[in-house]
DNA sequence: TTGCGTGCAAAGGTTTTGCATGGCA
DNA sequence: TGCCATGCAAAACCTTTGCACGCAA
């Protein structure tokens, strides 16, 4: 069933953005931090292979805010990031993972009282986080 | 202060969003809707004019999906849409204003556990409404 | 050796911009 | 009349695709 081939570019993407875990990249920001540590990767392949990670669920696609590019950022699947929702600030670009009661049972609320079913993989909060608000308006 | 003419142009795109609350439109739906009542607004001016309409909070715009463009929805300055969330159905592209007393627990809930402050304005909760949940899924 | 992956270049689509003209106030 | 708005065309982007070559298995 493994049809894919483990190949020098697609380590490098993977890898870069596991250890980057805290901000998110568009595809030209990922390539030229890339490139800082002497790699190069086309830029095709880049797109394509955030596609790939993105159906594999190791990284999250978050759509260009005004104009702009969308941009990409690993979620760690043991992390269940299916099943909470997320809070992404707007400042720093964290990604904050809300495993939290009161917000899965909002969910519920939504889906029985307002018939909406929710879509956790899609839905995002945005606003600002702790260390940003403390660091003066 | 006012530094804006009166248009048809503006006119007429303000006029279809009102009269088309419902449904959030592409610029290129726009310009084609307009046009089958025989109006014309030439592209550049569509976008020029979604662009000050958002500013003004009179439209809502939704980042595309994956691939393809912004589109742009009619939000009512009175129904207080900048302290309520939004749900919005990823099947029809119904937006529903949800102005209940759960969901702004919940942000306060988010506000001092989490240390979050969310952004309403921002935040949409995407999935599937009760609708379209009926019609077969 | 097989067939997927890569990279280049080209194409496709969306949005922005420059500039001359048009139109509101 | 003075500016802002419009529309065309061009440009700037972002993303996808075709194709020949490269490379993992």
């Amino acid at each position: 069933m493994e049809r894919q081939y483990k190949t020098r570019q697609r380590e490098l993407i993977l890898s870069f953005f596991r250890e980057h875990k805290e901000n998110c990249y568009s595809i030209r920001d990922l390539i030229a931090e890339l490139s800082k540590h002497a790699q190069t990767v086309g830029e095709a392949t880049a797109y394509r292979t955030v596609d790939l990670l993105c159906e594999q669920k190791l990284l999250k696609r978050f759509a260009p805010a005004g104009a702009g590019s969308a941009t990409f950022q690993y979620v760690s699947p043991e992390s269940a990031c299916l099943h909470h929702f997320h809070l992404k600030c707007q400042k720093c670009g964290k990604l904050i993972h809300a495993d939290c009661e009161e917000i899965s049972k909002l969910a519920e609320h939504i889906e029985k009282e307002h018939g909406f079913f929710v879509n956790h993989a899609d839905t995002v909060f945005y606003g600002e986080c702790a260390q940003c608000r403390g660091n003066g308006e």
